[in-house]
DNA sequence: AATGAATGAGCCTTCATTCAT
DNA sequence: AATGAATGAAGGCTCATTCAT
């Protein structure tokens, strides 16, 4: 059988994608067969390689379309007129729901950098240094005009962005907390981390 | 051949989960195979069989003796008469150091616990929430005696952790900052998640 | 898009057979694959099937037109009023010309026979046997008029052919002789085997 | 099961080594998979990677054995206070002798070049013109003593060359002529092609 | 007549593991 | 306790071929 009727080229690449990425997060890069992708794909592995000329170019693939979604998220989110204090509670806001409806992306972003070959990696480097400017800009801001007490700015954007990114590791639908309820957390943790007089 | 005079078991086992905690730590494990481990080692890849039963096993091995070694520096390290405040200070500087000196073991016990076979993982993560529940005692020791305000001992441990083991991630020896500097700096910074009041 | 403008089918056998041709010949039959003729050929692969039924089907074919092709330019070029001495020479130059100017034929004509299925390799062995006829009668003829001292007819004529036909491993263009310097030689090689005294 | 008792390294080097041999030479190197050499081994087809890095070192290794072993057996079998004509009828007899034997070998070392990757090419050509060179120098030798009566040095070895090597293609055991008088036509044959007056 | 997507088989190679030595 | 050779299974990728469009 060749191709079946009512398949088309991009709904495939779609649903390889969709298998990689859901198999990358949840064994990591190495421990996923082109195989394994292909069968969650409803494919043969051969087919894989109509649309991706290689594993690694999988991974590539994806990590960069997760950065530049979430940069272009961002520019789309981005309220430039708000002050610092409500900036960094916008980007909290978002960086949580962001990377909570992303969680395997955000996952592979920070894991599978090591499977990437030396050009890629300089690539996705690259995108997520954009990504790490964006909450250092505003604790920068909020530094000049007094409104946030920053320690030492690289040192606390990279502590934020830990300390944010480190909930995809434990958060689960049905915990204690709700997603409301633990944003509002995080956002009163982040102002201390910066300084900033909590208004309650 | 069999053995090179002024070899023994014991060395080999050890210089064995040596050339393993690199590789994995550097690779992961299911990017490293035991032929390379074996080639680090300097044997061949069936003498790891001597020592280790499994690939598993020896993944298994390296991080149970992580953690066990990590809890037990701990109760050595730790001063069970000290404040709280003094005490999560001398906590974060023991985390920042030893992690620090240890950043292969602490990096695959993150992320290789989805190597693990399951009942290998309970193992760990056992071990692993033991030595979450130092901060967290600490934290609820300093809320109950006024000396912290907590926003949520839970969710604060977590992003202490979080914040502090990014660390490994980004720290170089020749940095800006001296490892001094930055162990101040997170000291600082945990005060403030912890609510707590700078002397300085 | 189905058909680019301008291509007809007839066109684009013509440019696989060639494409082919080409690559056979470089880098042998089984190392060569449909993709890469396409590729060569302009075309995707599935294309190539709207002419030939099967890659097997494709190399059979090059060899049959070539074999004819080869005997019947012989036929054109025959000239049997000819005595048996002039009816050598003019073999020879003949032979020399044609396999000069069809390498890739003759090469693949000798190195692929193996690739052939068994009833394909018949029908070209058979062909074969007919053009290898040419030279023989020629000999026969000439042993019988006096005007040659064969040695032995079926290996003369195979010695013949190998040393001609070995020509095309080495023939460079700019080589140290010219083609016609080069024929010249192999006339005087050829009288010699059969014991045809020279004239110069 | 590891490795079966009684059987050695050297031992299935060798035995992969003539499969590979048998099978390039009756399909070539290209339409040879692993698998195959390793069935007619009697092996897996993993463990001929214990002995050849590649199946391209398998391809070279075969070549260049057979190029020094020709290359040896003529320094053992060269007789060099023979005068010219003795010394060429005796490297006649050498080589038709030395290549019936070996014909698989002769046939890929002519046939497998293209297969060899750039480096492996040039080490083979070069010992290929090593052995060119033998018969060049003979007949250069014998131009000189007056003995023979050369038109082209290097165009006549190439000539005797593929006329012997032609040989291997055609010769059957129980043909029409036995192996001693094809080689004394052969002799009479190259006797000619050099110019020397035939004693008989 | 051509494309582009697919299949199913196969390829070279590597792997974890085993075992005679 | 180590080597070296082997297995059997897989891995990434390519291939000849098919077929809906």
């Amino acid at each position: 059988m060749a191709r079946r009727a009512g398949s088309s080229g991009a709904e495939t690449a779609e649903k390889v994608r969709n298998a990689a990425l859901e198999l990358f997060a949840r064994s990591g890069y190495a421990a996923v067969s082109m195989r394994a992708i292909a069968a969650e794909t409803g494919v043969q592995a051969g087919a894989i390689y109509n649309h991706f000329p290689t594993k690694q170019h999988l991974l590539h693939d994806l990590l960069v379309v997760h950065m530049e979604t979430l940069l272009k998220a961002w520019e789309e989110a981005d309220q430039p007129e708000l002050e610092a204090p409500a900036a960094l509670e916008h980007f909290v806001r978002f960086h949580i729901r962001y990377h909570l409806d992303r969680s395997r992306e955000v996952f592979i972003s920070y894991m599978e950098l090591r499977s990437l070959e030396d050009e890629n990696f300089g690539v996705i480097e690259r995108l997520r240094r954009s990504y790490e400017a964006v909450p250092r800009a505003i604790l920068e801001r909020g530094a000049k005009d007094g409104s946030f007490t920053i320690i030492d700015p690289q040192i606390t954007t990279m502590a934020i962005i830990a300390m944010l990114t480190g909930m995809t590791t434990w958060y689960r639908e049905n915990g204690r907390l709700s997603l409301d309820e633990i944003e509002a957390i995080y956002i009163r943790l982040v102002k201390r981390l910066v300084g900033q007089k909590e208004e309650d």
